[in-house]
DNA sequence: CCACGCCCGGGACATTGTCCCGGGCGTCCA
DNA sequence: TGGACGCCCGGGACAATGTCCCGGGCGTGG
């Protein structure tokens, strides 16, 4: 029946127990294995060949972010669900760096916790609540930095959204039926307004900014 | 029996019916509403009251993307779900730094679509397997960025160290005893192993890796 | 010895950015 | 109704940037 093959990585054999038992009943769901250590799910992997791999990041030796770089390089297939008790920036994005598919407290409901398995399963990112909000906040906070955003004139807009998809002054010239000298010289006043010395620099604001 | 009220955002009334179709026999499901631009959505969440957006970003007038953000801005407990075609960095992004609670695109499964607005009703942000890969691979992606920094000459570290101190290279040259020409030529050679096409993107580059 | 890579430069070229200049055109205000 | 103001459009002149060639010198290792 195909059922997804889990393997559980968590320090806490009463934990591994309490998750067996809430994930048994769950007919999609088997527990392929469990690990109690980083380095042992590296070594049990191969064997396992789990679908979801649900990680715990804090362990004795290995963490579950190494743990967590090492296994998705080896093994691309394999998609890891961070199950933690750390709800702080450096936690999730560390394991977003390290290829994460998804990072769900400790404490989920049953319901979001085999709704994330299912997701991460089907090739889905999926972040529970205090999470997600973590996740929106890192980007709607890049773009808040777009408040302090000097006002440019229409033209200018025009030429800075043109100049974020990398189009050299001709180009963009050429596309507004204007003067590439004049491209240059809008170019510049937009330097000047968003206080860069650089075109890079500029599209880096822009895009910063959701432009 | 506290259905989750969705309201549907796209131009199209063709596809805004298939879906409707496609949810209407899902039980926690109730389509509260539709509209067929981002301002006719933000005129009706008022009255409607949804609790999940199901928001499409390519429509005439205001897009998804503007709409997101004034929405979540107006009434911060409406999660916003994307529904797009469009599968590229520029409106992935744009999307998150608009507050989106979650990325699928059109075409996505029933059961995917289903679990992705039960997902964000609860508060959970979820992308779908397209997305999450241009997710993972945005932070991978930055991860890569700290550690692995291209092998450069000794000339070459040199050189970059005083462009990060925004120097130009009639200044670098000097301070080095080079010829002007020279240090163009080195900094050229520093591009294409930084993979980068601009000084900034350089320095940029070399500041994230703690150079 | 010689191939290879680094270092040093020049030539030629297109692009970029800066600081000037002036003219046309609409808006708002006295 | 006249004028000030800002935006838009461009040219001139200039310095700097970046790219793709070229060649020579110099050390190191096979």
């Amino acid at each position: 029946m195909d059922q997804i093959r889990v393997l559980l990585v968590d320090d806490h054999p009463a934990f591994r127990a309490g998750l067996s038992a809430l994930l048994k009943p769950v007919r999609e769901i088997a527990i392929a294995d469990e690990a109690s250590t980083g380095e042992q799910a590296l070594a049990l992997v191969g064997g396992v060949q789990p679908d979801v791999v649900l990680m715990d990041l804090a362990m004795p030796g290995m963490g579950g972010v190494a743990a967590t770089e090492r296994l998705v390089r080896d093994h691309p297939h394999i998609r890891v669900l961070v199950l933690s008790m750390a709800d702080d920036d450096d936690s999730v994005f560390a394991a977003l760096r390290a290829g994460a598919r998804g990072y769900v407290l400790k404490g989920a409901r049953k319901v979001e916790l085999v709704r994330s398995i299912l997701a991460v399963h089907g090739g889905e990112a999926i972040f529970g609540p205090a999470i997600a909000s973590r996740l929106t906040g890192y980007f709607t906070g890049l773009a808040r930095r777009e408040q302090g955003f000097p006002e440019l004139t229409a033209r200018e807009r025009e030429i800075l959204i043109l100049m974020s998809s990398h189009l050299t002054n001709p180009v963009i010239a050429e596309r507004l039926g204007l003067s590439g000298k004049t491209v240059r010289n809008h170019v510049s006043s937009i330097f000047a307004k968003l206080h860069v010395a650089d075109r890079a620099e500029a599209i880096m604001r822009a895009r910063e900014s959701g432009f």
